[in-house]
DNA sequence: TCTGGGGTCCTAGGACCC
DNA sequence: TCTGGGGTCCTAGGACCC
């Protein structure tokens, strides 16, 4: 019997340094670093680094500073966001008038394609032309069986490849590489499965689920497992997503101390989060005050509150939040995320990062 | 070197209710 | 005396992804 229903999963190669040397041509080939509001000498870290800057050792998440010094011939731009969000957004269109594709959208730069097909390496080669041809960018994509082989297989077919993960080939190819591999297991995660003798996705796959369960819950245990497995979902959700919330955070260049500057950047930050619930007629029901002392001690004050879409009765709230900081310490970041109300129509259980699972 | 900004989900513990 | 059993809601914290 062979298979006709296939997940692909596409991800856009380099995808916000490919954006970049799109628009100045003479970049291609150098090493291009996109972070901050480009200058390096600023508390910002790495969003992306072209390959060319991936050489010298450069990588998204990297502080700029340390990135500039690594690769000091590399030229660093700013984040433009909205052009990578019209760039993706004529990717995911050429994606969608794919014939029989379901696009599940993962990020800016990556999707899930569910389509029936006995040619699935075929469908992903049209799928790269397709791209290629519509926006001038190069992607790679991954095939699976389920989801999450699907989007752990693109990594092996990049750049501009394809490659393929099933039941089949799953741990012949993946059983012996390290848990953090994985696409949901991260440094801590890793690092509990090593203390509990698991270090290798085979042993993962093959891991005794009681003591997954006592080491992290009835419900993430067994779900380790299974990513082990590389099991899972093989549904691929095309229900537009509807955000659960908004937030904005700042990294202040230089620590707040005074009361009344926290009660300004608090206000300030309180403005773009409400623009934002706003613009999509909702009220908030939910606020979460996150604050970083000089150190790196993160704390967070929730708070539930009556539905509303009064600006005012909003900002009153989150000042009683500000009220539960500590005084007298130095403020180094402050986040404000607002909750909304679900619509009942939303679709449950799949984000635009953890589709997967 | 000293860590951005925007998201989501899971777990634990306490409060409260019947 | 000293603590059932089930449920929900809320808050805080942890972890992950791009």
């Amino acid at each position: 019997m062979t298979r006709t229903s296939w997940v692909l999963h596409v991800d856009l190669d380099q995808f916000v340094a490919a954006v970049e040397v799109l628009r100045r041509p003479e970049l291609a080939g150098k090493p291009v670093i996109v972070g901050g509001r480009g200058d390096p000498m600023e508390r910002a870290v790495v969003s992306t680094a072209s390959y060319e800057a991936r050489e010298f050792g450069v990588g998204s998440g990297m502080p700029l500073r340390i990135a500039a010094r690594k690769a000091p011939d590399a030229v660093i731009l700013p984040v433009d966001a909205e052009a990578y969000a019209e760039a993706s957004a004529a990717v995911m269109a050429t994606l969608r008038v794919q014939p029989g594709a379901i696009v599940q959208v993962l990020g800016w730069d990556e999707a899930f394609v569910g389509v029936e097909t006995a040619d699935p390496e075929a469908y992903a080669r049209s799928i790269q032309r397709a791209v290629l041809e519509r926006t001038r960018l190069h992607c790679s994509v991954g095939v699976g069986d389920t989801l999450v082989r699907a989007k752990v297989a693109t990594g092996f077919g990049k750049p501009r490849g394809v490659f393929r993960l099933t039941e089949g080939n799953w741990l012949e190819v993946m059983g012996d590489r390290p848990t953090i591999d994985l696409w949901g297991v991260g440094t801590k995660i890793s690092r509990r499965l090593a203390a509990l003798g698991i270090t290798t996705v085979a042993e993962l796959a093959a891991a005794d689920l009681d003591a997954l369960a006592a080491e992290f819950g009835p419900r993430m245990g067994p779900r380790y497992a299974e990513l082990g497995r590389g099991d899972g979902s093989d549904v691929v959700d095309d229900t537009p997503w509807v955000a659960r919330g908004h937030s904005r955070e700042t990294t202040y260049q230089q620590d707040l101390t005074e009361p009344s500057q926290v009660e300004e950047a608090v206000r300030e930050l309180a403005a773009h989060v409400l623009d934002d619930v706003a613009a999509e007629s909702r009220p908030v029901i939910g606020l979460t005050l996150k604050v970083r002392y000089a150190p790196f001690i993160t704390k967070v004050f929730t708070k539930k509150i009556s539905s509303t879409t009064d600006r005012d009765v909003v900002i009153e709230r989150v000042l009683e939040l500000v009220g539960r900081i500590e005084p007298d310490r130095p403020i180094r970041l402050l986040g404000l995320r607002a909750e909304m109300p679900m619509p009942d129509d939303a679709r449950d259980g799949h984000t635009p990062t953890r589709g997967g699972w």
